[in-house]
RNA sequence: CGGGGUGUAGUAUAAUGGUAGUACGCUUGCUUUGGGAGCAUGUAGCCUGAGUUCGAUUCUCAGCACCCCGACCA
């Protein structure tokens, strides 16, 4: 893509009103845009790493075997009801101009609408198990959004539910849930602790969060670096200095980011929408559930702390925007022009500087937007062309074929 | 939801009871091209409403917005 075509700017001030690291330097690069007090638009470069980040989410869920699909935002009154849930709190609800009552909610969460859909497909244990997802814009009534896209009243979310028919598959398959969870946020470049956690509100069972050590997360967690044993402050049977229970290291209090949790659900949903199957012994029973969460804005925050500069971003390869950031520093722009569509023919993903401006503009703005290679096109490298690692100071001289 | 704070140009900020200055940006022109270039030029602003006052961007109150602390947080 040419720069040029972007109609985002970057900025050398952030706005008065971002104090986290994500905040401050998403919204100077032109990666998202706060419409409102968390309330997020994505740019055309924040975008691109959101789908990058929930291409990877759905790898990961392909894999152990979830179906993505997609279910309304707009979440009918009934199945909340069903469940006690209508009167959340964190919920929206709306209702058309002239109606006289709410009749849905903004949807925040979707085992009820799921569990009700699934119950017109599943008769016999020959159907179970089974598992789907979906990436959607989630909404919650946050009363005090904060930290930039952390904690935000709309927000991506992917949210995946598995049925099942006895504890054991459930527990096999929240166990590969787990792996797959590990193997989202290392390929994001994040370095995720499995914690013990609180069920919350609706399930009294231990839960599972990830948790990405930060100052500015909003859970404290007690954690062994040693063998990455993890509890939540919330259920913590530890504190900090203890031995570790599993492997005698010292135990460590943390701050740190919640970016996805898995839950047992047991079968609070299917007996709330008589969700059962025909067992083998032909007895009805009721399906077993599990939710698994992982927020993709938050992600794409977390990703922005945890990676990033005094010059600005530092995006991990597997998620930035663009592989190359090609700079022309020419007079002619003949040398950079080749050079951007001999990549683009071999399918690179390249953003091309070919703003009519200095030399240090294009240097600092390629900073801040943290694209992971930066090729620089100038009469003094003559024909080569200088390539820089974003975040390393070693620049070699190489052509074409090293940026692919 | 409780407590506190802040609202000045597109952005970041300054001053002021007598209608506002700087920087960045943006326009135009010339000169420039290895760390957000130089000179010139033009552009653009006091959150809304009420009150006090001869006069309010400034003081008072209310509203709204945003931020911070706390509570809450599938």
């Amino acid at each position: 893509m040419k720069q040029s075509s972007l109609f985002t700017k970057t900025s050398k001030t952030a706005p008065s009103d971002a104090v986290s690291a994500n905040a401050a330097l998403l919204e100077r690069g032109g990666f998202v845009y706060k419409n409102s007090a968390g309330v997020y638009s994505y740019l055309p470069l924040g975008w691109r790493v959101i789908r990058k980040i929930s291409d990877i989410v759905r790898e990961e869920m392909d894999a152990i075997g979830s179906v993505e699909m997609l279910m309304p935002a707009l979440v009918d009154k009934k199945y909340l009801e069903a469940t006690d849930r209508w009167g959340v709190d964190v919920g929206y609800r709306v209702r058309g101009i002239g109606e006289a009552v709410d009749a849905f909610a903004l949807g925040w969460t979707h085992e009820e609408v799921l569990t009700e859909i699934v119950s017109h497909h599943i008769s016999s244990y020959r159907d179970l198990p089974f598992s789907a997802y979906q990436v959607q814009t989630k909404f919650r009534n946050e009363a005090r959004a904060k930290s930039g896209i952390l904690r935000g009243k709309e927000f991506i979310m992917k949210d995946m539910y598995s049925f099942h028919a006895t504890q054991e598959d459930f527990e096999s398959f929240y166990e590969k849930s787990k792996q797959a969870y590990a193997n989202v946020f290392k390929r994001c470049g994040l370095d995720a602790y499995c914690t013990r956690a609180a069920g919350g509100a609706f399930t009294g069972n231990i839960t599972h969060e990830f948790q990405v050590v930060s100052p500015v997360g909003e859970d404290v967690i007690y954690v062994c670096p040693k063998c990455r044993y993890a509890e939540n402050k919330e259920v913590a049977t530890v504190k900090a200095g203890d031995k570790c229970p599993k492997c005698m290291g010292v135990i460590e209090e943390k701050t740190a980011i919640e970016v996805g949790n898995i839950f047992p659900l047991g079968t609070k949903y299917a007996d709330a929408f008589n969700l059962t199957f025909t067992a083998e012994d032909g007895a009805k029973k009721p399906v077993i559930m599990g939710s698994y969460g992982i927020g993709i804005s938050r992600l794409m925050g977390t990703i922005a702390e945890i990676h990033h500069d005094e010059a600005g971003l530092v995006w991990p390869a597997s998620v930035a925007p663009f592989a190359v950031h090609l700079l022309d520093f020419t007079k002619s722009g003949t040398a950079a022009k080749d050079a951007y569509e001999a990549l683009q023919k071999q399918g690179v993903a390249v953003l091309w500087d070919d703003r009519q401006t200095s030399a240090g503009d294009k240097l600092a703005t390629a900073d801040l937007l943290g694209i992971p290679l930066r090729a620089v096109i100038s009469e003094k490298t003559g024909d080569k062309i200088e390539i820089k690692k974003r975040g390393s100071d070693e620049v070699t001289l190489g052509t074409i074929v090293d940026l692919i």
